[in-house]
DNA sequence: TCAGATACAGAATGTTTATTCTGTTTAAAC
DNA sequence: GTTTAAACAGAATAAACATTCTGTATCTGA
């Protein structure tokens, strides 16, 4: 028998916690926010998602899959290059005064608070960054392959500065810079893709 | 009359206590933490330095300090200029494997965690991000002028992308990447700073 | 030597918090 | 309608922790 029925939605109480997450991190973040916040009661949680530990795991992968269809999913395309990286950095400032950009990257944040004392936390950030190197890294390869980006540019490297480019915006977006003033760093970091100008 | 004399120096205290910040963060850091690792009492520490958020402003001030001498001394240097940019990365590689460089950077990690709740903090972090991207453009400038930078570079674009990848980087490191894995996304970055080889 | 101020060790306090438990309500199955 | 398994609200539990308090030890100054 199936008895009383569930009264909230799994999948918006994940999508509120993971709020909760990105914009207070896991220590200031106590599961009576996360009660107050979803409205959803402690059993329903502890029932659903185990202990807190488990719920932050969802949670980044729920901001993970959101972040990747809104970002990143031209940028994955077999054949992605030039045009879809630049593309990408044009969607971030697109997406800078979205809700919640300004607490920075859940990823990110993180990263930097858990994952140095939970290894299996640790691990799936690491798998994180080395995707996005590889995706950065692909599509440098396709526009060398066009002849849009020089050929002498190292894809892996380049693709790993890009990464850590993103990260560092992250970072200083969410200590309280408007990623408006970085845009500049963006301009900087992009200019890898660019064949020089004739040095008259 | 002054009375007993103090067991303990303080300022090998806030190097030690700096130490715990820098591994744990502030949230996973109880005075606890830092008595034994010191070795001081709470009496002592309270004396001292206040509270715990006084102790790690204070601790956050003696990292930066420290760090200013262990590596940008010569960036700061009135006329410094590509070399010395150059010289900045190799000194961060160089250090890569010194005591605590595995935790990141605390500025970076504070950032994170506490910046968001405590205006204070954000403005102390912002303050040291605008200090080093200006450090990192007044060099480029330099280089411009002695004709061993591109003078088409944007010179305050390219100090906050330093900047940036040196975020991203400490990010990384915490998160357990290895530097001398991410030694070719330094690369990557400082092509900004050279002239194209001809094109033929 | 004595007085007094201050350092020290550790107990005490009060708060916060993750997690579990209890009693009650709900709706499906018979 | 009755049964019953599961959901709910909120109390209870137990641990962690920042900070303060207490009693004792130690050094300076006279």
């Amino acid at each position: 028998t199936m008895s009383r029925v569930r009264e909230f939605d799994p999948e918006q109480a994940l999508a509120d916690a993971m709020q909760v997450f990105w914009r207070c991190g896991y220590a200031d973040t106590s599961m009576e926010d996360i009660v107050s916040e979803t409205g959803v009661s402690r059993y329903g949680l502890y029932g659903t998602f185990g202990n807190k530990k488990d719920l932050l795991v969802a949670a980044m992968r729920h901001y993970e899959k959101s972040m990747t269809e809104l970002l990143w999913s031209d940028l994955r395309k077999r054949g992605a290059g030039r045009a879809e990286i630049i593309e990408y950095w044009r969607s971030i400032r697109k997406h800078a005064k979205d809700e919640g950009f300004c607490n920075g990257c859940l990823i990110v944040n993180i990263a930097v608070e858990v994952a140095p004392h939970e290894p299996e936390i640790a691990a799936e950030v690491q798998r994180i960054d080395n995707e996005h190197a590889a995706v950065f890294a692909a599509a440098i390869r396709n526009g060398q392959k066009a002849g849009d980006i020089p050929p002498d540019v190292d894809a892996d490297g380049a693709g790993w500065m890009l990464v850590s480019l993103s990260r560092g915006l992250a970072l200083m977006v969410r200590a309280g810079a408007k990623l408006a003033d970085l845009g500049s760093a963006i301009e900087a970091g992009l200019r890898i893709l660019d064949f020089p100008k004739s040095t008259g």
